[in-house]
DNA sequence: TCCAAAAGGTTCATTTTTTGAACTTTATGT
DNA sequence: ACATAAAGTTCAAAAAATGAACCTTTTGGA
């Protein structure tokens, strides 16, 4: 077996994007996450062919993102965001921040975040878990856990985000 | 022209996704933040087909996203991040977390986040803005901004993430 | 200096995905 | 009871990704 730089098990970020990483999911999760819970909405909102939508919303129900119940007082279902798809609101609201920070024209912001009661302005930042301080990206470093697999720790410590690979590398 | 819940132009987290949403730009971007430079390199690693790498590599150029130059010492040619590219390690960690705080068996972390100096655990939140302090996802609101298009505030609006859809909508 | 191998692609046929359109089957609303 | 909406399913056509082979330029060694 090739050694890859990432395996599908052993790093956390490829294994994110095998459930969220394909063309429509995570557009999909954001129109969940602002209320949409029905076939139709999801299907005329996004243009998504009928056919791949009905897979990936059993996908997404299999991968518990997604519950499909009964709509109280039908005999409909909906399809309503779990804890675990709530949780992946930081997530793509970071990537519109990114597409926030780096579109062409930036004449003010199209979308902001805020703090309900303060209405102070909010963005995804790097923190201190102990404080809850925010903390400069370049003070933040990667290293494997306690639960690395060996592959992940020999990929992290053989090629660092500091030392990139010279012409020289094998 | 069919209304979409976002159109490409106007919902900021739909224009990144068509930036880096497919199958393979941000393990590629994970790559390159973590040193990687060169094509073989790229392609090793992740097993993508050299007709498509070679495609995504220019795409990403054009999109400023890497930059080709030569190897110092060497007619060879390397692609390195730009800044545009090295600001998505925010987006990249947090999917990495989401990772870690859903996978099946969490015997602990496989990849964390340490501040340099200070080895203080870090993780990616969202953040005051004015104080740096950090701030409760459930506190956190969107609403449109003063450069958001007609199509986008009406969505906000229309759709808001405290009141899904029910039985009864149009 | 010459040769073999490596790097960095390109080309093209095959396979896999996605689309788009039509069709089916239950639910509602009137 | 009828017409329409909602939620899928089916299947052929189009688009995209893969895998293998090929090509050209560099580079490292003998």
């Amino acid at each position: 077996m090739t050694v890859r730089s990432y395996d599908r098990h052993a790093c956390p970020i490829a294994q994110t994007l095998s459930v969220v990483g394909d063309q429509w999911t995570l557009l999909l999760v954001r129109d969940v996450l602002r209320g949409a819970r029905r076939f139709e909405t999801f299907q005329s909102g996004l243009g998504i062919s009928r056919n791949l939508l009905a897979r990936r919303l059993k996908q997404l129900v299999a991968e518990g993102l997604l519950e499909r119940t009964r709509i109280p007082g039908s005999r409909r279902y909906e399809y309503k965001p779990t804890e675990k798809c709530r949780d992946l609101r930081l997530t793509i609201l970071a990537l519109a921040e990114w597409g926030e920070r780096w579109r062409a024209d930036p004449k003010g912001a199209r979308l902001e975040l805020r703090e309900r009661e303060t209405d102070a302005e909010i963005g995804v930042r790097f923190c201190r878990l102990d404080d809850g301080r925010a903390v400069d990206a370049a003070d933040v470093v990667t290293r494997a856990g306690p639960a690395a697999s060996p592959n992940l720790t020999r990929w992290l410590a053989r090629n660092p985000a500091d030392k990139p690979e010279t012409a020289g590398e094998r």
